[in-house]
RNA sequence: AGAGGGAUGGCAGAGUGGUCGAUUGCGUCGGUCUUGAAAACCGAAGACUGUCACAGGUCCGGGGGUUCGAAUCCCUCUCCCUCUACCA
């Protein structure tokens, strides 16, 4: 959420930005919340002053009590009666425009930086550069959905029996290899000096409106109303929650932690053509790194997650792109967005495999997640995080790019984890 | 799941209707002393909101209520502890 204050301080710059994102009636939007700031300026002031007599007789009162005039006090507390009813309704006023701000102000995604590419769709994002090779393949080369099956690794059929579409079974080396790319994925952020978590994979809604996932996405999370819990659609969201309502020493940062979860997406509406094999799923693992940095240092920080992701990807030997995404294709909270794809070679595709973003204050301003200054003061703190990285389509890359005629080579990084260095054959 | 007890500032722990935003101890920070440190002594310090700055307001697990007045009374939810029962 962005900070009203902001707003205020940076109207034209704020127009511009949201309206770089083609968000409609930017401008007039703003003046809007400005106006419903003001109101609820003098609402409470009005209030403030109300309690600050109720407060003022209750002691007269008091001090009445404590003397024996029990004459005086009644009187005076007949005097309080009406000023009660006033109160009241200050109090119904303010809660009514706070509520209205606030219904305005998550409406409004984030400013993006300035260095944001103009643009409307994923065909105006800026390729930041490339790296990695496109294997030459042979004719008969399969997609990865034909690969699967070939050599039993991943049942769709089976997902689908136990569960519905998009919850896939991964079987023998299928399973192995997810298994340890997920494990070097967690030894090379822990050498970069990430701290790993483990969270629950089911959140409250606390947390989905503390790092934006509520109101905006709604329906694209699992919900269980029995228990008013939803399922995760990244780790992302409990790990940046962990520091919900902290206030942190200026000495613990940056935060860096990593995580590993199985997400949970329903992609109500987005199931399509290009969705086949493991493109798109509704359960899929991933290894996700979050930072919390100071203002100044954030985006020095993006840079080095974002080299991060992509020494992973140099490792395994995937050919890549980097790109900065225009105001059109970000996500509502993000301010600057790399995306990671990697060429799937028989599908003759980019994936994307890797969202690394930073959101300045506009998750830590609903997070309560600040730090002191020198001078005592609290101020809002960046959130970071970046996916190092989602297992399907890594998956799908290796297997697609990696395949010969009679198998599929394992990348070398991973034979420490995997302990097999080819699949069939 | 049943019975009972509890939730107060970074931590521990007082406070059961009237200046209580809250006694005290530990920890933290500043100072005196010291070559330096420890000890001792003196002092400072909660968060949020708001203002140019004051002032003012809110916050004692969450929400609601009673009252002129609530940390203190009532209702409700959540969580924790002990005992009993059950179970990966």
């Amino acid at each position: 959420m962005l900070q009203i204050n902001y707003l205020r301080q940076n109207k034209e710059k704020a127009i511009k930005g949201l309206q770089k994102r083609h968000f409609p009636d930017a401008e007039s939007k703003i003046e809007q919340a400005i106006n419903l700031d003001d109101q609820r300026k003098k609402a409470q002031t009005a209030l403030d002053n109300a309690l600050s007599l109720s407060k003022q007789y209750a002691n007269e009162i008091g001090a009445l009590m404590k003397e024996g005039k029990k004459e005086e006090a009644n009187q005076k507390k007949d005097a309080v009666a009406t000023l009660k009813n006033e109160t009241k309704q200050l109090q119904d006023g303010l809660i009514e425009v706070e509520k209205q701000l606030n219904e305005l102000l998550y409406l409004l995604p984030n400013i993006p930086h300035e260095s944001v590419p103009e643009g409307k769709t994923p065909e105006d994002n800026e390729v930041v550069l490339e790296g990695g090779t496109v294997p030459t393949l042979s004719a008969e080369a399969l997609p990865h959905w034909e690969l699967i099956k070939k050599y039993d690794l991943i049942d769709f059929e089976l997902g689908n029996k136990i569960t519905g579409a998009g919850f896939p079974v991964y079987k023998g080396k299928g399973a192995k290899l997810q298994r340890a790319l997920v494990q070097f994925f967690l030894d090379e952020a822990e050498k970069a000096g990430y701290l790993e978590i483990q969270p629950p994979i089911v959140i409250n809604k606390d947390s989905g409106f503390g790092t934006g996932q509520l109101p905006d996405k709604e329906g694209q999370m699992y919900y269980i109303p029995q228990d008013d819990l939803y399922l995760i659609p990244t780790a992302e969201v409990p790990i940046t929650n962990l520091y919900r309502d902290e206030i942190i020493e200026k000495t613990a940062l940056p935060i860096r932690n990593v995580g590993y979860t199985p997400c949970f997406r329903r992609e109500a509406g987005s199931w399509g053509a290009h969705v086949r094999g493991l493109n798109r799923l509704h359960q899929f693992d991933k290894v996700e790194i979050v930072q919390i940095q100071l203002p100044e240092k954030s985006y020095e920080t993006l840079l080095e997650m974002r080299n991060h992701v992509e020494k992973l990807l140099q490792k395994l030997q995937l050919p890549y792109r980097i790109l900065r995404l225009c105001g059109g294709d970000m996500g509502f909270t993000s301010a600057l967005t790399y995306d990671f794809e990697v060429f799937s070679a028989a599908q003759q595709r980019w994936l994307e495999v890797s969202s690394v973003s930073n959101f300045e204050t506009f998750q830590a301003n609903r997070l309560k997640l600040r730090y002191r200054e020198e001078d005592k003061k609290t101020t809002l703190l960046h959130t970071l995080n970046g996916s190092a990285l989602a297992l399907p389509r890594i998956m799908a890359a290796i297997l697609e790019n990696n395949q010969e005629e009679k198998g599929i080579v394992i990348p070398e990084v991973l034979h420490y984890y995997t302990q097999f260095t080819y699949i069939g054959g």
